[in-house]
DNA sequence: AATTGTGAACCTCTTCACAGCT
DNA sequence: AGCTGTGAAGAGGTTCACAATT
């Protein structure tokens, strides 16, 4: 059956690691379903992203019972469920401050856009910048964000600038009543208590297989 | 004093975590140390990273024991540990495999090159694509990958193509004998034990603070 | 007086194992 | 017979609290 039976808020307490999960399941769900599949057990999809059948169920458990004993999941009811759980059956309008070359690559990442997160403005502080255009959207002049966020309704912004610039423009994006900032500036934002940022270290993920190579024996795998 | 005394091998295990943080203390020893600062403690490292000044204490401790009791951490002596841990104490050379967007802008991300991961070459199999340049690194085609990479003594990869390709360009990688990849292609790679995958997904990021917005009630922060 | 290094306590996440359902 | 859903057990990671050191 295809219902939540559990409150998703507050003391009741899904981890991050859980909300990645569903991510990946999602995304399984999808290629499954493409290639015919109508019904899938977890340990399928738990072999899909090298995880356990156990972890699977659980994971799924914490917002409903959506499989049948016997049967498994049904793939398109499972993937719906998903994607309302992650807030993804919707479109969001973000906002991505910094045109440089990573602004400008997510500006056509098509992850972004296929799960319905559509950037509808683009910023810049920098003159030469501000009112070319890339990828049909005109970069504005970062000055004016309060009006072009208001307009959109932008709850989700993407910070693409340089570290040092990355502390003042969120504190500048929460005074906007941003609520949530994807941030890939390799420094750590002082946010208040009820704004989510979640950081995009490309150069931590790297290291982290320089570590690997340099010291361990034995691989493991994270998400 | 400033040695490891502990193996960084074998049961001893290491976690994750500690190690994405290891990288954020690297960071911030080195912002640290251009404000002047030569001596740090754990509560003022902790602070920079929305961390506990037992948790730096404790990450650190595992490789061996660096700090003053009543005086903290010599920033300089500390930064050259944690890159020794790492493994950026040296150069390591790269390869980069899908000239799209994506890896256009690797190819010229700072962070990369700061921290010694040199992108040496770069290859795709689109015949539009190779033979062009990008940053001065013209692109080969993947079909000549072994010669490349055995040239360069290359160990770490990165994969910058479509989800569809992203399976059979790592199979060659590791037929190559490269031994860790970063991965960018939205899907669950399946290699070999001995063999490190990072996924830098970064429509996860972003479908995380969707599920945020949608369901919690509380922030939480994370690297 | 200040701060580290660390065993122990605590908490969180994962896995086990099996009852219960189809 | 097959597979889910879940309480309990187990493993792993974080925080506490304090002895040790400068």
């Amino acid at each position: 059956m295809t219902f939540i039976d559990r409150p998703l808020v507050g003391e009741n307490k899904i981890s991050d690691a859980t909300v990645r999960r569903l991510s990946l399941y999602y995304r399984s769900l999808k290629y499954a379903y493409d290639r015919g599949m109508r019904t899938i057990s977890s340990q399928e999809l738990a072999d899909m992203n090298n995880l356990t059948a156990a972890q699977v169920r659980k994971d799924l458990s914490f917002f409903g019972a959506f499989g049948r004993r016997g049967l498994g999941y049904y793939v398109a009811d499972l993937q719906r469920n998903i994607a309302r759980i992650i807030g993804i059956n919707k479109t969001w309008n973000v906002a991505l401050v910094g045109a440089g070359n990573i602004g400008r690559a997510l500006l056509d990442y098509d992850q972004f856009r296929q799960q319905g997160f559509l950037i509808k403005v683009l910023f810049d502080n920098d003159p030469t910048k501000i009112g070319k255009t890339f990828q049909g959207l005109e970069v504005k002049d970062f000055g004016n964000v309060a009006e072009e966020i208001k307009q959109n309704k932008i709850k989700i912004a993407i910070i693409a600038v340089p570290a040092q610039f990355a502390q003042s423009v969120v504190d500048r994006l929460i005074g906007c009543k941003v609520r949530a900032v994807l941030n890939f500036a390799p420094i750590t934002l002082q946010v208040p208590e009820n704004i989510w940022v979640r950081n995009e270290n490309m150069a931590i993920e790297i290291e982290a297989l320089s570590f690997a190579l340099t010291n361990r024996r034995d691989p493991t795998r994270t998400i």
